[in-house]
DNA sequence: CTTCAACTTCAAGCGCACTTGAAGTCAAGG
DNA sequence: CCTTGACTTCAAGTGCGCTTGAAGTTGAAG
């Protein structure tokens, strides 16, 4: 009853990890997660394997694709003996993407609510609006959104 | 000399809004943005076009697909008669979605913070580990990189 | 007028992250 | 033992957001 073994099959893992099934196979088939196989050969998962999954969509979340997050992985010990060293590293590239996103996020924020009131796409007075096209003498793109400030 | 006509072509628009040529024929296949054509059947871009596709990037960054930045800019009068009444629910409707993808985000660098000398994906002492599966009779998924407290 | 880069359309292709379907095998309950 | 649902592989398909290629046209400079 316990049902304590690592012997989870995938129907139960993909039910505990919010995943589907064929999503497990094609992260197996990736090398992002491993199982055992029985005699017949059907995958049996360990639970510790729900973090290694856990971890993937998080990664996903913070917009990493899943060639990265197998990098990343792969710099984790297989499975054993942990150096908290490798750990550290790999978290603190990610706690800079996440920091990034944040930051990326924030300002759009602050352009949307300087917004309310003005009708950005419409009006010529929003400080979205950049009239004058003086955003192309500095490059390409909308670049107030990705680190410039807009033309006061 | 001055080329403030509202007729700039397609690749000129390209490199002031940061696009390939072929992003914005998609746009416009799409129904996101509009343009003129000369005589000959040629795109001629109005410089106000710039703050549609400036917003369409927006919102992807946001995390909406094309056909919520369709529905969105629909919303919005069509080239003229701004209604700011119109714009304010689109824009606070896209403010609430950066403050979920913040906070979203924010729960992860927590998470990642809390795991910098612990080795998550090997030890079982973290936080994150949820060694006891006990996630699993509260539904399916990684709730705790959700909106969850991971269990302390 | 010639030239040639930049434009046009249309269809097909691509990369990612999966999902679906076919055809067959496994394993736990009755 | 038998049944039946859950599993197996492999190949092909899906949806999004474009990109690429072919074949032809336009338009501004010289």
């Amino acid at each position: 009853m316990a049902m304590l073994a690592d012997r989870i099959t995938i129907g139960e893992f993909a039910r505990r990890a919010g995943v589907a099934t064929s999503a497990l196979r094609y992260y197996e088939q990736l090398g992002l997660i491993s199982s055992t196989r029985t005699a017949g050969g059907q995958r049996r998962y360990a639970r510790a394997m729900l973090r290694r999954v856990a971890f993937i969509r998080a990664a996903q979340t913070v917009g990493l694709s899943l060639d990265e997050v197998r990098g990343a992985l792969a710099r984790l010990p297989d499975e054993r003996t942990p150096s908290k060293t490798d750990w550290n590293k790999v978290s603190a590239t990610w706690i800079r993407r996440v920091d990034e996103r944040i930051a990326e996020l924030e300002r759009l924020r602050e352009t949307l609510n300087s917004c309310v009131g003005c009708g950005c796409l419409s009006l010529r007075t929003c400080r979205l609006s950049n009239p004058d096209d003086t955003a192309a003498s500095r490059g390409a793109g909308a670049r107030w959104l990705i680190g410039d400030t807009p033309p006061a």
